[in-house]
RNA sequence: GCUCGUAUAGUGUAGUGGCCCAUCAUGAAGGACUCUCAUUCCUUCGACCCGGGUUCAAAUCCCGGUACGAGCACCA
């Protein structure tokens, strides 16, 4: 057996476990073209940064590309904001740590759309359709062609003539793809791939784009044949995007081409946020309950940044969630947890009290203490605290027991506002606290974002001089973010 | 209603017919270290939706059920 088999007498290796992203299916090494394509009608938030993050996690791995594509081919229901097509360029590199290799943007397009528009009414795959919106509703249950289907081409090119011009107004016509009336998915029976929309009214926010058009694609239409153009070979997007693919496919099927290799995820809530939407953050941001898109409050990428979380835990949170197809909540302790591995080497410990309380120091004690900045890391330096006035700072929480230590310095009984000072070393199991000299605290404020308000809590910080944006840990409270020498936000525990 | 999809510990996740009385992380509990309620380390807890079938063998394949989600927009 050993000479004829041995492979059977060999033991098994034991499985790994697969690490990082799913293997990419039908990928060749710096042949890739991966893309994500948001609507530029606000900021990223947190949810986008899945699409970020996978995109262009495979785009490294595959030495690719990763387009960021703004598909902004709506102007009525959910308008761009002009912000966004800097801001979201900017918020895409601090996430990744590099740049979107290439950025499309669907307005500049139109051209390219309008093309295979009349290629696709020019070959009879697509027809120009009067039917409204409700009356199409019924052909579509019911599995009927609707009359507008057997147009001829010219009658076709006719009145795509129309719509180009003016002559029809929205709701009057639009470009369908024929696929088949009797297809088992309802969403897939012709359908709509261009519309007519009031730019006069609703111009598109671009000032090099306006009202130049009245016909504008439909994601499934400009997404495809955007696709092809920029030669894209894999699809990764939300599972609501399945029957868009679907669709898709079709018309790749009409136009000859092969649709590219396609994976999605499912849909993510955050225990502790619920629900949000793009629109509704930018309605409540301009009635002022809001004080921007980086409220701290605010699921979006700049109010997480401005918070503390780092690109880095974002990128980590994603990549360990995967893509898998179901749909998941996510408690934030999943993300702070990415976070305070992200964050805690280099974050110098401060101190912060709530509720100060002065006492001062009875008995010897020396001028001056000093303490490491990171425990771990002595190379950090120390930070030292003067004593000369004798005077010192402590939370009035920590005041309930008489026999505390000062951490870093000596125990101390209490009597009242006294604290007479007892052993530098420490030789018991009393409650070690953290505390401030007079001379090294400031009055300074924590700001903190709990149950949709913001709370300020007064307090003395140690004195720094750490550059806005640095992220600290306060001793026993957690890690902050400094936003000038007296004002800190509260990150998380 | 029609169509599509998903179901593994509290929460995520690995697993594509035998390595699985099931991986890793997070969480919770306990402990070590530590002059922070931090970090690090150790231990413990805890799961294959249900019912059939195929097979010598099923978390893995098939069928049915159930639950949850999505699409059926002249939104993305």
């Amino acid at each position: 057996m050993e000479k004829e088999a041995p492979h059977l007498l060999e033991k098994r290796e034991k499985k790994e476990r697969r690490e990082g992203l799913p293997e990419l299916k039908n990928a060749s090494k710096g042949k890739v073209v991966l893309r994500f394509a948001p609507n530029p009608n606000g900021p990223l938030s947190f949810g986008h940064a899945r699409g970020i993050v996978i995109n262009g996690k495979y785009a490294q791995e595959w030495d690719g590309e990763l387009i960021l594509r703004f598909d902004d081919t709506d102007t009525v229901v959910k308008p761009p904001l002009p912000m966004a097509y800097d801001q979201i360029p900017e918020e895409a590199e601090w996430l990744l740590g590099f740049k979107p290799h290439r950025i499309v943007i669907a307005s500049d397009r139109i051209p390219h759309y309008y093309t295979y528009a009349e290629r696709m009414l020019q070959r009879n795959f697509g027809y120009v359709c009067q039917c409204s919106g409700e009356a199409f509703k019924e052909f579509r249950v019911s599995k009927t062609e609707c009359p507008c289907r057997n147009n001829d081409v010219d009658a076709n090119l006719e009145l795509w003539s129309k719509m180009l011009d003016g002559t029809f107004v929205p709701g009057d016509a639009v470009v369908r793809v024929k696929t088949s009336m009797q297809l088992k998915n309802p969403a897939l029976r012709d359908w709509p791939a261009l519309r007519i929309q009031n730019t006069s009214e609703h111009p598109h926010p671009r000032k090099e784009v306006g009202s130049k058009y009245r016909v504008w694609p439909l994601l499934d239409f400009q997404s495809a044949v955007e696709d092809h153009l920029q030669g894209v070979t894999h699809i990764i997007r939300g599972k609501d995007l399945m029957d868009s693919t679907r669709k898709q496919t079709l018309l790749y099927e009409h136009f000859g081409w092969d649709y590219p290799e396609t994976m999605y995820w499912g849909r993510v809530k955050v225990h502790e946020w619920g629900g949000f939407s793009t629109s509704q953050m930018r309605r409540d941001i301009e009635s002022g309950l809001f004080s921007g898109w980086d409220d701290l409050r605010l699921p979006t990428l700049t109010g997480l940044r401005s918070r503390g979380i780092t690109a880095e835990a974002l990128r980590n949170f994603w990549i360990e969630l995967g893509v898998t197809q179901k749909d998941i909540s996510v408690p934030l302790a999943t993300l702070f947890s990415h976070n305070i591995k992200s964050i805690d080497d280099d974050a110098p410990r401060l101190s912060f009290l709530r509720n100060p309380t002065k006492l001062s120091l009875k008995g010897q004690h020396p001028q001056s203490i000093s303490v490491d900045v990171h425990p771990n890391h002595a190379s950090m330096g120390e930070r030292k605290f003067d004593l000369a006035k004798g005077e010192i700072w402590v939370e009035a929480n920590d005041m309930k027991n008489d026999e505390i230590r000062l951490k870093g310095f000596a125990n101390v009984s209490l009597k009242g506002r006294e604290a007479y000072l007892g052993s530098i070393e420490r030789d018991d199991r009393r409650p070690i606290i953290h505390w401030l000299s007079e001379s090294n605290a400031v009055d300074a404020e924590l700001l903190l974002a709990e149950d949709g308000e913001i709370r300020t809590i007064q307090g003395k910080i140690e004195n720094h001089t750490y550059p806005p944006g640095t992220m600290v840990q306060i001793e026993r409270i957690g890690y902050a973010k400094v936003i000038d020498s007296t004002t800190l936000v509260f990150t998380h525990d």
